[in-house]
DNA sequence: CAGTATCCTCATCGATACTG
DNA sequence: CAGTATCGATGAGGATACTG
């Protein structure tokens, strides 16, 4: 049983999961593994996300040490995000989700 | 780009995600690494989610390959769940998925 | 550029009851 | 036991427009 901010999970299965577990924060983090980014390069990354739902998502990550959100104090502005250091550690499942993906699809798919 | 029964992906990632991208999904594949269970043992081992979801996600899961269903002939019945052989190697995924719940609660969590 | 503000739709999930 | 049927709630996310 762990408490986290007032939050008790069960299994650390359910602590990643209420990190992670929605429509789009995992493509968020994923991005992000590259390097920083700035907003309107996430946006023009994933087209389907509305503004909107981005913007929340990066908060929420952001509130869950995941993301660090740096402003760099020039007009037009300009503002960065990228993995913080607890953010990295998503790398290893990322990657097996990858692997995952490749498998799948090989499997049941066919490449075009 | 990848094409599986006549969706596109455009990465391993978002077919993967595509599969086990909803809010219970996940945990129910965990609990079936274990091994083979059955449905009233899965709606116990759940008892936030309600039986029709529980169905409902199984089914899902089920065409997408990642689960065999085996009905065994007697009264009362009796189905079984398992992982498929492709559901099996959702396993490094998941491991990497709890080894990062242990490290974020160990970091701003407490146990009790 | 990096967001907010509104308003709204729709899928997901829940509660409850029923059946082969 | 292993579901299905119905009805209903809700909130995540979308569309669009606006702002510092």
């Amino acid at each position: 049983m762990y408490k986290i901010e007032n939050e008790a999970f069960v299994c650390p299965m359910e602590v990643t999961l209420h990190i992670l577990n929605d429509k789009w924060k995992m493509f968020i983090v994923y991005a992000l593994l590259d390097g920083p980014r700035r907003f309107k390069d996430i946006c023009e990354k994933f087209p389907k996300i509305t503004q909107k739902t981005i913007s929340q998502k990066l908060k929420e990550l952001e509130a869950a040490h995941m993301v660090n959100r740096v402003v760099y104090p020039q007009v037009p502005p300009k503002v960065e995000y990228s993995l913080s250091e607890t953010g990295k550690r998503i790398e290893p499942m990322v990657k097996a989700m990858f692997d995952f993906g490749v498998f799948y699809a090989e499997t049941y798919g066919c490449v075009e």
